[in-house]
DNA sequence: TGCTTCATGTAGATTGTCAACAGGAAGGAT
DNA sequence: ATCCTTCCTGTTGACAATCTACATGAAGCA
């Protein structure tokens, strides 16, 4: 696993939560958006974003239709739908839930 | 992804962790350790625990003997490589380095 | 005309986890 | 003696997510 590399699970709750924050994106500005949020700590492979991005749709979490992005390239703009959301909100609990864990485990002094 | 499942990754870190936290442990104990510090939410696998220490094992970050347990059983007994104590380090920062990243994401307020 | 950026995708391999199966040995209960 | 439960170690086959690499096309500028 490289340095940039997307930790795997969290990238669906990622690219949600994005379309909660920043709004209808499309897939190059989901990236963007990530990369920034990151400090360009972490590069989404297009061969990770285009396979989400159709397997959210596909679980009913996000919609699609194209359009003309800011630079008038066609592009597809995604959104959350209604189940998105509340799967936003279920995959924010659980995340929270593993880092609690987490942090509790990190805690703990090591071996003298 | 059921309830108890462990976030893909996140392995590795829980078992060094735990070896460096709690000391040279059999496999069994070491998901007991994870089961009690998670409050039961994580339960491992022996189907994801047992060849997740032979992984770790091959890549030198934890060695291995045979011994007894405390009930008289058979059991390997794991411990931290001086390797396995800077992969800790590393995947330790790493984490961190998500967990933070996660959380200014997951902070920005949802669109009205 | 050619180059770069924007933008979307696909193919194949790899990896980690899961569910299910399998078994042996210790210790207590009947 | 026998049975049952707990402890403890594994293996197998399937599946899902990610990675690397490849591929395409259009906009806009030099």
């Amino acid at each position: 696993m490289s340095r940039t590399d997307v930790l795997q699970g969290t990238l669906d709750l990622m690219v949600l939560k994005t379309l909660d924050a920043a709004g209808e994106m499309h897939g190059y500005g989901i990236a963007q958006h990530i990369q920034m949020i990151s400090h360009d700590a972490l590069a989404l492979n297009q061969g990770t974003l285009y396979p989400a991005l159709l397997r959210l749709e596909q679980r009913g979490w996000i919609q699609s239709k194209w359009g003309k992005s800011q630079n008038n390239r066609r592009a597809r703009f995604y959104s959350l739908t209604r189940v998105g959301r509340r799967q936003l909100a279920t995959e924010t609990r659980n995340w929270e839930r593993v880092a609690g864990i987490m942090q509790r485990l990190l805690d703990a002094p090591g071996q003298a």
